[in-house]
RNA sequence: GGCCCUAUCGUCUAGCGGUUAGGACGGCGCCCUUUCACGGCGUAAACCCGGGUUCGAUUCCCGGUAGGGUCACCA
């Protein structure tokens, strides 16, 4: 065999199908995905799928599914499970060199013996540079004769991993950093095999607001979820990205084609970053305004209530994501006016107004008379105090201490609309 | 516990021997404004501790402390 294109970047990444994909998985498919991109290589979906009891078929498409809706693409998809006779192989390689051998052992869960294939430990010290955290050593002396095969014919991850890399011809392994300690093992393993070794690089963790390590079983959301949330996938990139890695300028805003262009795999952070929730809140909205409005309205559809289509532009300042919206118009929310009228009362209309009842009533009137328009209203606002005659005006549409101003409510309520609802504050003053 | 990694505002970070230690989110204040939101402006807020090296350490080295990871017949 020759070595072809020796200088072509093959990168991958290989969740296990073990469950929902959460931002975490995003961020390994992420970093992989740029770095391969960016030097024109390739970059793999291994779907590490081994573990017959935990992995499943749903989990697997779910991964698909949520990564490629991020906008994270991949050249091949490759499942672990189909490489079994390639691990064979080496196992047997690795028993007739020498390398490894059978232990006849008590199975761990209780009754028989198993011949277990242990690696036979060379006890050296192992160095390899990591791209983001520089050089590595390590004695694996304490590492023991590790078992590499449950028995001759069931490969174990460390086995597995080290052969797909090889067989797939891997150069950068770029992975989380609990892959950091599983690293000289795999070294030895390659050494053994006469398989060459890739670059590493290893990135750390996202961290939950206690610092442990954020996984499916520890505050991690699916990626559904926040799809589901009517988060933008832009922005859940961007808000990925910025947690593994920040370029030297200032710099914060960042479309899938400019990280291809500007990511650098040596600048990858190297201490966890604590999940910032209100962060990725204020990216959303940053895509938000990005949104054209025929843009903003196809997406947030499927988020609005029938009928209601035509606030969103009165809503969309005040949200974070697009599920926020059916919030504020349920009832009890802070837009519910808009759907229904509001219940009101004597103090709310007087509220902060400055006027006093006799005034109020009389302003209503007024409006009740003259219409709604903001050229005959304003004026005569400015003319007897505009906060007491717009704030009675505000609260009779609104129903709420706080809102947007009277003339846009008028706008979107329409003019009977609001002249019932003025009508009827009047009626309470009266009562 | 052994081994490995990490350590700058509350959070995410820039910095790569000499800086008023910069930016962003969040907070606070002011402006805009009848109220809210939006927007604009401004402000508080950090180099984990102790030794070295150096004329000079946030920056380099060592130790401590703290946090994390890993030590499976899971991946």
């Amino acid at each position: 065999m020759i070595i072809v294109m020796a200088d072509k970047v093959i990168t991958r990444f290989a969740p296990s199908p073990t469950g929902l994909p959460h931002l975490g998985t995003a961020m390994y498919a992420l970093l992989n995905f740029l770095f391969a991109r960016q030097n024109g290589g390739k970059v793999i979906m291994r779907s590490e799928d081994t573990d017959p009891v935990r992995s499943k078929p749903e989990y697997e498409e779910a991964i698909k599914e949520d990564l490629s809706w991020l906008g994270i693409e991949w050249d091949e998809f490759a499942r672990q499970s189909e490489y079994l006779e390639s691990h064979k192989k080496y196992i047997k390689q690795l028993l007739d060199s020498g390398n490894a051998y059978i232990s006849a052992e008590q199975a761990e869960n209780g009754e028989g013996m198993r011949d277990v294939v242990r690696f036979k430990n060379p006890n050296k010290i192992v160095t390899f540079n990591d791209l983001a955290r520089g050089e590595i050593s390590v004695d694996t002396t304490d590492l023991h004769d590790f078992v590499i095969a449950r028995d001759i014919d069931s490969p174990l991850y460390h086995l597995a991993v080290v052969a797909d890399d090889y067989d797939m011809g891997v150069t950068h392994i770029i992975r989380g950093e609990d892959g950091l300690a599983n690293t000289p093992r795999q070294i030895l393993i390659q050494e053994a095999l006469g398989a060459p070794r890739p670059i590493y690089a290893h990135y750390p963790f996202f961290l939950t607001p206690e610092r442990q390590k954020m996984g499916k079983r520890n505050g991690a959301m699916p990626i559904s979820d926040y799809r589901e949330q009517g988060y933008l996938p832009e922005a859940l990139i961007n808000f990925i990205i910025l947690m593994a890695w920040h370029p030297n300028d200032d710099q914060e805003l960042f479309t899938m084609q400019g990280l291809i262009e500007r990511f650098e795999l040596e600048r990858i952070g190297k201490s966890g970053a604590i999940f910032d929730q209100a962060k990725l809140d204020w990216l959303n909205r940053e895509y938000m305004k990005l949104l054209k409005p025929d843009e903003l309205e196809t997406k947030a559809s499927r988020f609005i209530p029938k009928g209601t289509e035509k606030f969103l532009p009165l809503l969309i300042e005040r949200i974070n994501k697009f599920s926020d919206i059916p919030r504020m118009l349920e009832s009890g929310g802070e837009f519910d006016f808009l759907v229904k009228a509001p219940g009101i009362s004597k103090e709310l209309l007087m509220g902060m107004s400055g006027a006093s009842e006799s005034e109020i009533k009389k302003h209503l009137a007024y409006i009740l008379e003259k219409g709604t328009e903001r050229d005959t209203v304003w004026p005569y606002a400015e003319e007897h105090g505009k906060g007491k005659v717009l704030w009675p005006m505000r609260v009779a549409l609104s129903g709420k201490e706080r809102s947007p101003d009277p003339f846009t409510l008028v706008q979107y309520l329409g003019e009977k609309e609001s002249m019932i609802r003025l009508e009827h504050a009047r009626k309470i003053l009266d009562s």
